[in-house]
DNA sequence: AACAAACCCAACCGCCCTCAG
DNA sequence: CCTGAGGGCGGTTGGGTTTGT
């Protein structure tokens, strides 16, 4: 354990290799939020160079990303949230960043431990919902084994369908709770759509890892124009 | 009131990937 | 190609807080 003192302030920490570890301080706070303004995120190592800070990069990274950044969501997880974490654990299992993804404003860290703590620990039973979203994965892997060789021959011969798929993908992201709810309330109505259509949709829909920022736009525009781009899959 | 267990979450660790040189 | 730096990610830890007995 080392005292140190750090603007007028004695705080504790352990310097290890000239790097301060442990809980960060309002001052290192307040530094590295100066930093980020003036510099941007990235360029994390030359963090205790340029803000004067003796974080290395990787510690500044974390602190900026689960709970510096601005547009952080606090407070708990509610329902909805919780229903989605669920969902696309099912789905992806423990690739954390790509759920949080998903939850505008929630960390992959956080979810991570919302889900340890909430499901793994008491062995909870997912929610029928999350079960059938995997069942539906599992089907569509295999299924996807089948199609993929056929797919690009099939982009070109559906071509205004890889349009729709591609413009779902679009759309999805950067909505709020209230419109991916109603987005999800649609496709729950779909369930029964045939296997081909099916699992494109899906694919379109949570292949979140390269979505863009329209679909807010769009959806605010006009629900019922969304709503017809979906039922032609149903 | 005191103690233990459970919960929560910030932070660290180690592995992996990407990319420039 | 090889290598090292930088960064992202999932797993884990540890300490503070809350809840139960």
């Amino acid at each position: 354990m080392y005292w140190g003192v750090m603007a007028g302030q004695t705080v504790w920490g352990i310097i290890e290799e000239g790097w301060r570890k442990g809980p960060w301080t309002a001052e290192e706070d307040r530094l590295l939020i100066e930093y980020v303004r003036l510099h941007g995120e990235g360029r994390w190592n030359s963090v205790a160079r340029l803000a004067g800070l003796k974080r290395n990069g990787k510690s500044c990274r974390l602190r900026w990303v689960n709970y510096l950044r601005p547009d952080l969501k606090r407070g708990q997880i509610t329902p909805h949230e919780e229903s989605i974490i669920l969902e696309l654990h099912a789905m992806w299992g423990n690739r954390w960043s790509t759920i949080a993804r998903s939850l505008p404003g929630r960390t992959d860290n956080e979810i991570k431990n919302y889900w340890r703590t909430h499901f793994k620990k008491k062995g909870k039973v997912p929610s029928d919902a999350a079960e059938n979203v995997k069942n539906r994965l599992l089907k569509r892997q295999k299924f996807h084994k089948q199609q993929q060789q056929q797919l690009q021959q099939q982009q070109q011969e559906q071509y205004p369908l890889f349009l729709m798929k591609q413009e779902l993908d679009n759309m999805y992201s950067n909505t709020t709770d209230e419109e991916q709810s109603y987005f999800h309330s649609m496709l729950n109505g779909s369930l029964s759509m045939p296997e081909v259509n099916e699992d494109i949709l899906w694919d379109g829909l949570w292949n979140l890892d390269d979505v863009h920022d329209n679909f807010a736009t769009a959806f605010a525009s006009s629900k019922a124009s969304l709503h017809n781009l979906v039922t032609p899959f149903c």
